[in-house]
DNA sequence: CGTTGTGAACGTCTTCACAGCA
DNA sequence: TGCTGTGAAGACGTTCACAACG
């Protein structure tokens, strides 16, 4: 599914072919090594790494094997060296300039989100349709009505754009997002989008989300105590029962 | 995984038992079903809305075979009834009082979220460890100090609660929660958060999502035009091609 | 000796294809 | 006839267990 290349035969490709499980792990096993190499560590086993990230060793090694062989045995990883190396699979050693169409409560909060910054991502424009909020100045940007929307993102290259409109709304603004030229989508709306073949969309549902933590509460109020244990990935329902300090 | 309860032995249970991929799609589902109520439809085919979902309509039907047999062979689903179905299935035909800590910018959006009440979910309360926060008016709602946490959110017999705090408080607002009896926490913080078995954590992290939208655009800036289909569901790394409206 | 990297087993999720029913 | 519900097959993801190796 998807996009990711599954590449060469069986059993996946050498190299090439990260699997989309993966892929959605890295930028959470890149937060924690950023924060290892600042406080001064130098190397890091699968155990620790995997422990600080809330999934099995096996798992993690499994991850980082479809980069490529950046371990040590019977030592572990270089810290730094794999900072470089999963950042570069992910695409992160270039600057990323992102548009916001929509800039109501949340869109004012992600055009202030300080996370995108150090991660190579730069707001670089914002957009509302509303007449009223176009002019208004949210961290250094101002507003810009829609009719700047296809020229802007052509002159700045950007390919990232994130729509924080009413449902209503969205799948106009994806539709002139995508005419000018953005690829990949972030999506806060609650709407189902189509978009064209080779354009990437990933949904933000926050109502969503609360509505799963909510079926797990009716499930564990009837019965009893949690008969489960622990689980991890970014598939997954819930994270439970994580005993210690990560 | 996680949380719910896989039961009966082989082949999964007599109605007990929803996976955790088709409970992630429950909520979508019944977004589209009330949209399709309010409009005044009837009757619908899982084809029809499978396409709304943005999925492939066996998968719909089995999503669905899983709380029950609530279609009419030949004719589709009746809308009000399956409303009524799903949404009891995910716990949502009771109100579920919730509460917010850390009110910055984020805070404040979700704070002022629309799509909170339509669902069953009421914001009770709001806290902020930062003084100057305490006590301004949100939404209906002061600002109340973390000390008041535990004692309000026991009167409120809230089981949920969200964390949109700083990563480096996460934590200790997480145990602070769970302290009050949350069983349920939304965390925005980008933090792996240790909870007790029995409580259940689901993260939404902004600057993960754009990293995956990252790889994206870079492994597609490489070899050229995109080779792959479409795919859906809750773990799916990025939809691509949706050709016509939902 | 300790830790990585991975083949193989296992479990889960998706898709197909069609039997079964209105 | 048309659509649902589902067994079976296949794809994908996770976990185990250990060989390979610094």
């Amino acid at each position: 599914m998807t996009v990711s290349r599954r590449a060469t035969g069986p059993g996946r490709a050498r190299g090439r072919g990260v699997p989309d499980a993966t892929v959605a792990r890295l930028p959470l096993y890149l937060r924690i090594l950023r924060a290892l190499a600042e406080q001064g560590t130098s190397t890091v086993s699968s155990e620790e790494l995997a422990a600080a990230a809330g999934v099995k060793s096996a798992k993690l090694r499994k991850d980082l094997s479809y980069l490529g062989s950046y371990g040590t045995r019977g030592v572990g990883y270089d810290v730094a060296y794999l900072v470089y190396q999963v950042s570069r699979e992910l695409g992160l050693t270039q600057d990323w300039p992102i548009v916001i169409v929509g800039i109501g409560n949340l869109g004012h909060a992600l055009a202030n989100y300080g996370g995108f910054a150090s991660r190579g991502f730069r707001v670089a424009a914002l957009f509302d349709a509303d007449p009223r909020r176009v002019g208004e100045l949210v961290e250094d940007h101002e507003v810009l009505p829609m009719g700047e929307l296809a020229p802007v993102v052509g002159e700045l290259g950007a390919a990232i754009g994130v729509i924080a409109t009413p449902a209503g709304a969205a799948q106009g603004v994806c539709d002139r997002l995508v005419a000018a030229g953005v690829r990949s989508i972030l999506n806060f709306a609650p709407a189902v989008l189509a978009v064209p073949d080779g354009v990437a969309v990933r949904k933000v549902d926050l109502s969503i989300e609360l509505q799963i933590l909510a079926f797990h509460e009716q499930r564990n109020a009837v019965p009893g105590p949690v008969p489960d244990g622990a689980g991890s990935g970014p598939g997954e329902l819930v994270q439970t029962g994580r005993r210690s300090r990560a």
